[in-house]
DNA sequence: TAGCTTTGCTTAACGGTGTTAGATTATTTA
DNA sequence: TAAATAATCTAACACCGTTAAGCAAAGCTA
């Protein structure tokens, strides 16, 4: 009887396995260098039996999705009953989420779809740093002469391009996002960002 | 030596038929569905014409890039035309780069990697809301009473995930960022956010 | 212990992918 | 018309996710 636990326990472990040859490979090489028989190989076995532990391929990433969650909330959760007053408490929460962002960068790219695969053009193509000038410029133009250092300009250029790529992205994956809500948070966004820069 | 024109004609109207066919494709099925094969369906040839036109796939898919920079440089400056004041200017040119990202969804994806595949799971998993539930109460919290309405506490909770989020989708695709401003960046616009709350 | 059943795992295959080499057909040039 | 060149296709390679079939070891039953 002691030994159908051992079995399970095997099971489970192999479970695991694949769970973390998956993010290794991701480490090594991207998500996009992720295969089953790559798995297959790191886990000592051949492919078909990773479906025995996972439905597809998909169902992996699903898993790795829902454990990521698990920890990020794991972590708010810890920032946040560091402090009492409710403006430090949501700043820990959200630093912890940057955090958690950077520390465990393959989750979640997995949890928010963000690939590095094919923007990985340079930089100095002239044509894509158009739009970006056209909106440095206008920022430094508007930014008052005693508080126009580069460094200012920078900062709020990336505030307006973080606000506005973002909402953009939460609402190619999210659909369910209300309809009126998000001109609205745009344009709150961006009169806040101006008039913060005066 | 006409007919030297009419061929190179030709050249032109498959190389253009076979970035048309690929956004036509991403349309109908997503980028992840995007084939040579299918493509070559679409322009009547067989796979290896493309390759005469383009080194290889993600060769088109970088071409589509520059053209969507392209057209977003001159949105972006005809809405910049239209106004004087450069907060106005500004705003305008926000507006433009927003309607642009959807009016072409599949340039701006293909611009930005904005994947929107493997995050189609069900939105009612309890372990995925948990995070957002804990922001949103807490800025619940936060917003006084006179303002306190579900909307309200919607637009902030939207405009504090994007703002972070967009930061880190720039910084995973884009490595380049300033090093130090990143963080700057974050914490002004928390604080911002926050004290516009109030 | 012999035979049967279940389990664990592998090999082989299907249809798909990006990409390249070689053969084939059509067109242009001499 | 014959040779040379260009345009295009077929076939193949190595990879992908996934499934079906088979094999070998383990467990169970008589």
């Amino acid at each position: 009887m002691a030994s159908k636990d051992r079995i399970q326990r095997l099971k489970d472990e192999t479970r695991i396995n694949i769970l973390e040859a998956s993010i290794d490979i991701a480490k090594e090489e991207g998500w996009s260098a992720l295969s089953m028989r790559k798995i297959a190989d790191k886990i000592e076995y051949t492919a078909p039996v990773i479906y025995e532990y996972f439905k597809n391929k998909e169902a992996i990433l699903t898993e790795l999705t829902r454990q990521g969650y698990l920890q990020l909330g794991k972590l708010m959760e810890e920032a946040r009953d560091k402090y009492t007053d409710p403006a430090e408490q949501l700043e820990a929460m959200w630093l912890a989420y940057w955090n958690f962002a950077f520390a465990e960068k393959e989750l979640y790219q997995v949890m928010y779809g963000v690939e590095v695969n094919c923007c990985a053009l340079e930089s100095s193509c002239s044509v894509m740093k158009a739009p970006s000038d056209m909106l440095w410029d206008k920022i430094e133009e508007i930014i008052p002469e005693e508080k126009r250092t580069e460094e200012y300009v920078d900062t709020k250029y990336y505030t307006f391009w973080s606000v506005v790529h973002g909402l953009i992205s939460i609402n190619m994956t999210r659909q369910q996002t209300p309809e009126g809500i998000n001109k609205q948070v745009l344009k709150d966004a961006i009169s806040g960002i101006i008039s913060s820069m005066r």
